[in-house]
DNA sequence: ATTGACTCCGTACCGTGGTACGGAAGCTAT
DNA sequence: ATAGCTTCCGTACCACGGTACGGAGTCAAT
């Protein structure tokens, strides 16, 4: 019988915050009350890890809660326009992202050949 | 004579976000008191594109502050150091977003696709 | 001299995603 | 049967990055 402090580290994270999944909607709480407290399954698991992952790909608590409504009522095209938009949204941050860390690497390497002047990173965002 | 609000909107932020950094020590409030509210100079708008630059490259408002302050003592191996860690941070974030996102097309591509069975978006994620 | 737009200032409030605390109840081993 | 661990539950608190509010003062135009 897997109690919430196995879940919990099954899912990688701490007992409260499978608790506050709970609250929010994205785990369920066993229905069966049993003695000693309640017990979960894989299915909660790979539930828990399903929230994970859908927090890497950026997807916000609510919009999670929102997936699995759709998985419950099978609503594919209001699932594939969630992903289209997350996936376009990533692009833009991954572009930005990506612009930063080269002008970022510029600015380091700049820094790092010496020269005179002030140093290229400080105060050098406004020429980015 | 630049007034807030004129800062404010070159920097694409709102009144109460120039003040908010004003109160985090990210800009200066000019010393010189005027009648009528005080007045900003193109440093000042320098100075909030910084801030804003460098958030878009991962910087909390801290580490900002603490980039400012640098740029006042001019401690370069400290600013070489701080940029290094974010390279490296921006890398695997980068690298992160990206796996999400080429899992996420695939889902939504392989739902695209029709078939049969569940809805490869929906509850998919624990096979991501 | 009043209106309207703007400023300053402090303080309060917000959403997001947790994290911690304290009490009551249960299981398990001694 | 008592200690020690875990569970459940509610509530409070936290950091982060803002956003809003209310009151008082200042300015320019009417």
């Amino acid at each position: 019988m897997m109690r919430i402090s196995e879940l919990a580290r099954k899912g990688g994270v701490g007992v409260e915050t499978v608790r506050f999944y709970q609250r929010k909607g994205l785990l369920t709480v066993p229905r069966g009350e049993a003695p000693g407290g309640r017990h979960y399954g894989e299915d909660d698991v790979k539930r828990l890890r399903y929230v994970r992952h859908a927090q890497v790909a950026g997807f916000t608590l609510a919009e999670i809660a929102e997936l699995i409504e759709l998985d419950r009522t099978d609503d594919r095209p209001r699932a594939r326009a969630m992903a289209a938009e997350r996936i376009a949204a990533l692009d833009e941050q991954i572009a930005k992202l990506q612009a930063a860390r080269e002008s970022l690497a510029r600015l380091a390497r700049d820094c790092a050949r010496g020269g005179d002047g002030p140093c290229p990173i400080l105060g050098a965002f406004d020429r980015v």
